[in-house]
DNA sequence: GGAAGTTATATAACATGTTATACATTAAAT
DNA sequence: ATTTAATGTATAACATGTTATATAACTTCC
């Protein structure tokens, strides 16, 4: 058995570690919506999510409401028409800026997806890291003990069971 | 100002707003390197990390080491072999196994890392977060506010006057 | 009202992670 | 001993983030 460097230099790499780990966790949430038989990306809800929540917003704002770059916005909502989930049109005052609305398909998608898959996944999450406390690195070596022991999607799956 | 819906949806976007952190923190870590004149990416430092501690390492034990898969450590290691700072060589006893070494360049940046870069990055990152405490959600909302308030590489000029 | 600057989006080039698979070598089995 | 299976690394193809820059549309300012 190899040591865990990342996790024994602690502070040092904390960078990489939560990297790493919300990668961990993303492909663990793609598992759940796979199983659920969705086609979409994990990454692709957080921009369907902020239109749902604010209504039509353009790129730029997309961008700065998930947290990333225009260009990865740029590209996500790319995917996200092809899928038919929203649609983009100027905006009527502004003819630079980009109006991404949800089309029906985007709609019936996150109304579902509210009902079925999202509590089920914070619920999954929540059970991973909800009773968690103290200093962030203590809280991070539980987050991946946890999920080493029992995967993400099992948990989701407990949490469906006792509904 | 746009809602930020990452840090709205809690646990449902845990994955991406780990992921968004430690990208963050990647790259302001990546700036204290830079200005320290190193040529040398954050995320290389690891794997020369674990060979200073255990040892000629292969690839494999590289990869589990950093926690990455092992073609994402076969070409990290062959960025290092290129910059001159490890060496690699078949294992005497099974020629499939790449052993994987500092050279005396790699040692003498591990040695000047530890004396000079690590403690100022460990000390940074400490500064951002080593005080907090209770649920994670809320830690890590705290370390996104602090970010955008005092950069890290500032906490680490800062710690650096003190000393 | 037209030149020059600003802003919004798109695109190109790159970084670094992943999965799937090829290839070389070792171990195992008949 | 030779075939077959397993193992370690390399490579290909892809995903999704970044920075830098091009292009189109709006604003400003003489």
């Amino acid at each position: 058995m190899v040591e865990d460097v990342v996790r024994t230099l602690g502070f040092l790499c904390m960078g990489s570690r939560l990297r790493r780990i919300g990668e961990r966790l993303q492909a663990d949430t793609q598992q759940v919506i796979d199983e659920a038989g969705l086609s979409i990306q994990a990454g692709q809800y957080p921009f369907l999510a902020a239109i749902d929540r604010s209504g039509p917003l353009t790129i730029g704002e997309l961008a700065q409401a998930v947290g990333i770059t225009q260009p990865g916005a740029t590209r996500t909502i790319g995917q996200l028409l092809e899928l038919g989930y929203v649609d983009m049109q100027p905006a009527p005052d502004d003819q630079r800026r980009r109006l991404v609305s949800l089309t029906d398909k985007g709609e019936d998608l996150v109304d579902h997806s509210k009902k079925v898959i999202w509590p089920r996944i914070a619920a999954a999450v929540a059970d991973l890291c909800g009773d968690l406390d103290g200093p962030i690195l203590e809280q991070l070596a539980a987050i991946e003990d946890r999920l080493a022991a029992v995967p993400l999607a099992r948990r989701s799956a407990a949490k469906e069971e006792n509904s």
